[in-house]
DNA sequence: AGAATTACCTGAGCGC
DNA sequence: TGCGCTCAGGTAATTC
């Protein structure tokens, strides 16, 4: 599933290969996403040229100068770079054909993702206005995470995912910062000492770092936009020993997610 | 306000 | 072979 770093990896794969180039067709197959997409899409691009790519959070963002493409591939989703008109398969919804040949194809089985047209400042938009701050960023660090873990219950792994409090942290980067910062992902937010934040912090970051050079990696040698492979501690270990004391790693559910950790390295 | 729950969707894997 | 079931999960909306 793409996480923030698929995605950055994403965008850093499209910015070399296609701003400055203007587009010539829009072809929409399916609208019925998790939002509609709006049809006047095959009419307002054509003709445009793709100026940079933004990220917020798992958000792409086409800046189209006067109004933003913004794509979010949910959990299915991925962007395709290809060149001239191969036949669509099942679930590619939605191509962008520049006219240097190249053809952006979005695919999303289980169609969980966004696609949608922005006019004005797209960071005031309902669906971006209310995200916290990007995890990589300076804005993002222990006073802040410790300040708003104050007198909250929720499990801290849950808060970590709440996209008001930090962009794009998913079930994934959830589980393996947890294990690293040895945090129980079911410990109450507000338990966390400034200490903890710090850490916590500190190794969000480093998983979420640490993923974007690997798929940086992988791209050179990779003609397409897709995944690329990943080894974690603990996410879909669950029953497997723990690759610091190698007791069995426990898996619950928290807020109907998959939650794996080690009960005796995280407390 | 914060927490908990539900809806959206389809492929994969499984038992029978 | 195929049916029916469960699971996967990001995010917004809804309810408590």
């Amino acid at each position: 599933m793409p996480e923030l770093p698929e995605v950055e990896v994403t965008r850093r794969r499209l910015v070399r290969e296609l701003v400055g180039k203007s587009i010539k067709e829009v072809v929409l197959r399916v609208t019925k996403l998790r939002l509609p997409v709006p049809t006047e899409l095959t009419t307002i691009l054509p003709g445009r040229m793709l100026h940079g790519i933004e990220r917020r959070g798992k958000y792409l963002l086409f800046d189209f100068g006067t109004g933003w493409l913004l794509v979010h591939l949910g959990m299915t989703g991925f962007l395709r770079l290809l060149s001239g008109s191969p036949q669509p398969g099942k679930h590619d919804h939605l191509d962008i054909v520049f006219d240097d040949g190249h053809l952006l194809r979005f695919h999303d089985p289980r169609k969980f993702g966004t696609v949608a047209w922005l006019d004005g400042d797209p960071l005031q938009h309902p669906l971006l206005s209310g995200i916290g701050p990007e995890p990589l960023s300076e804005e993002f660090n222990g006073s802040y995470l410790f300040e708003i873990t104050r007198n909250r219950t929720v499990a801290v792994k849950q808060l970590i995912m709440n996209s008001e409090v930090v962009a794009g942290v998913g079930n994934i980067y959830a589980n393996e910062a947890l294990f690293r910062a040895r945090i129980r992902p079911d410990r109450a937010a507000g338990t966390l000492t400034l200490q903890e934040c710090i850490e916590l912090v500190a190794v969000i970051r480093e998983v979420l770092e640490g993923s974007i050079k690997e798929g940086d990696v992988c791209l050179v040698a990779d003609e397409t936009v897709a995944y690329y492979p990943q080894i974690f501690n603990v996410y879909g270990r669950g029953g497997k020993p723990c690759p610091g004391c190698g007791e069995p790693l426990d898996e619950i559910r928290l807020g109907n997610r998959s939650t794996v950790f080690c009960s005796s390295c995280q407390k």
